[in-house]
DNA sequence: AAATTAATTTAGTCTAGCCTAAAAATTTAG
DNA sequence: CTAAATTTTTAGGCTAGACTAAATTAATTT
C-alpha cells in the first residue's frame, strides 16, 4: 500500500519523464513537488527499494515498468474525477484540479472501474488530457500550439499546456472553449499578437496565451 | 485545517457520546480506533488545543459545538458517498464503508453540497442511518429492534445496528432488505429463535440477528 | 587539467502519530 | 475507609516525511 507522498512523487516523476530518455532529475522532482532536494533523495531511496524506479546515487532516476502502471493508475483516477465533477456536478474545469489531487489516492479498483463505466468511458479530462486505460495504456493525440499555426491555418482547439485557474478563467471570459475551431487572421509585429477567428467572432490574444493553446490542424 | 486521525478521533466520540450524558472515556475511544489509550490522550490534548472537545484530565471529554459540527460535517460526507455508491456506482450496501471512510476526508463544501444535490438531498444512507444537513443538523427517527416486538406485531425494517459486512450480507441471502415489512409470527422457547413473516415468505431467525435490526412499529 | 560552480547526497533536526512500560489518579471492594 | 483493581496519564521511543546546513560528487569554465 503506498502513501499519498509516494504516489505523488511517482506521478511527478511520470510527468517529467515524458520527453526526457534520461534519468529525471532530483531537483526538478523537488521543484514540482514544492519541496526541497534532500527530501526527494530520501523518497527515490524508498521507491527504489520498492522497485517502482531505477534510482543510482547522482544519476537521476526512472520509473519501472511497476512504477509507470502505478503513476498511471493515480493519474487515471485523477483525470476520472474531474470528468465527473465536471460532468456530473456542474464543476467549472477551473475548479476542479485540487479536488481530483485529493480524490486521485481514493483506494478502491472497483470504485475506479465503476466511476469509468458510470462516467461512459471518458477518453479525455476536461482539459483536454487524455484518460489511460485499466491497463495504464494512454493514447496520445498529435498537437501543436496555437502560436505555431501560419496565417490563414485552422486548428481545432484540444486541450491546454497551461491548465491554471488564471488561465482556463481567461479562456472562459474570451469565450475560447475545448473543440472551438481557431483559425490565424493575422499577426502583429509590433507586439506579435495573433488575431484569431472562432466561429463567430474574431479575437486578438497574445503569443504567450497562444503558446498554451494545443491544437491539430484541420 | 484537520488531518485524518482528527477528524477520526472526533467521529468516535461523536458516536460514543449519543446516549452518554457525562464524558466519553478514553478506553472507549480507543478501542472504537483501534489505538490505544496513551495514544488518545495525546490526541484529546490537541483537541482541546483547538477548541474541538472539552477535556480534563481523567474525567473524560466531550464535544465542543464546533467539534460537534465538524465530526457531523464528516459524518455527512460518509453517508452521502455511500448512497453515491450504492445509487450510482452498483455497490452493494456491504461494500461501501471502507471506501465511505477515505472519502469522508476529502476536503470540498462545494464538492459535498453538489454531491448532496446530485443525490436528491437523500435523508438516509444505505444501512439507514440519517444524513446530517449542512448546517449539522441530524433528523433521529425514533426505532426499536426487531427482537423487542411481541408475537403478532408487525414492523419496518428501517436500519441495522450490526453493519458488518457479514450481517449484511446474510440479510441478501434471506432476502431481508431495507424497507421490508416484518411481521413476528412465533418465538421459539427452545432456542429463542424468532420466525417472521415478510411479504411473502416466513422465515425463522436467531434472537441476535433480530436484536441487529431496527424497526418501527407499524 | 585544475578551479570554480552547480547538483546531489549525507547528517542531523523537527513534528505528527503511533507505541510500550511505568507512574499516578480514580474507582471499586472488602 | 483503607486496599486492591482499574483507568488514565506521563515518559520515552519509533517511523514517515519534511527541513537546513554541511559534505561530496559532477559539470562547467578558464
Ligand atoms: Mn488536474
Ligand atoms: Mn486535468
Ligand atoms: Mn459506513
Ligand atoms: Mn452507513
Amino acid at each position: 500500500m503506498l502513501s499519498y507522498s509516494e504516489e505523488n512523487h511517482l506521478k511527478a516523476i511520470f510527468h517529467l519523464s515524458v520527453n526526457n530518455e534520461s534519468g529525471v532529475s532530483t531537483n526538478s522532482i523537488a521543484s514540482k513537488m514544492n519541496s526541497k532536494a534532500p527530501s526527494v533523495t530520501e523518497m527515490l531511496k524508498k521507491l527504489s527499494e520498492k522497485d517502482l524506479v531505477v534510482y543510482k546515487k547522482y544519476q537521476g532516476v526512472l520509473l519501472t515498468d511497476f512504477g509507470r502502471k502505478t503513476a498511471l493508475s493515480v493519474i487515471r483516477k485523477h483525470r476520472l474525477w474531474e470528468v465527473f465533477l465536471v460532468e456530473k456536478l456542474n464543476f467549472k474545469w477551473d475548479e476542479v484540479h485540487d479536488i481530483a489531487e485529493q480524490l486521485e489516492h481514493i483506494k478502491s479498483e472497483k470504485l475506479t472501474n465503476e466511476l469509468d463505466k458510470f462516467l461512459d468511458y471518458p477518453t479525455k479530462d476536461p482539459h483536454g488530457d487524455p484518460i489511460p486505460n485499466p491497463a495504464g495504456f494512454i493514447k496520445y493525440t498529435a498537437k501543436l500550439v496555437l502560436s505555431d499555426l501560419l496565417i490563414g491555418e485552422t486548428g481545432k482547439f484540444i486541450g491546454v499546456k497551461d491548465s491554471s485557474s488564471t488561465f482556463l478563467k481567461y479562456l472562459d471570459k474570451r469565450e475560447i472553449s475545448l473543440g472551438s475551431n481557431i483559425k490565424v487572421i493575422h499577426k502583429e509585429e509590433f507586439d506579435e499578437s495573433i488575431h484569431i477567428g472562432l466561429v463567430e467572432t474574431n479575437l486578438s490574444i497574445s503569443v504567450k496565451s497562444a503558446a498554451n493553446i494545443y491544437v491539430t490542424k484541420l
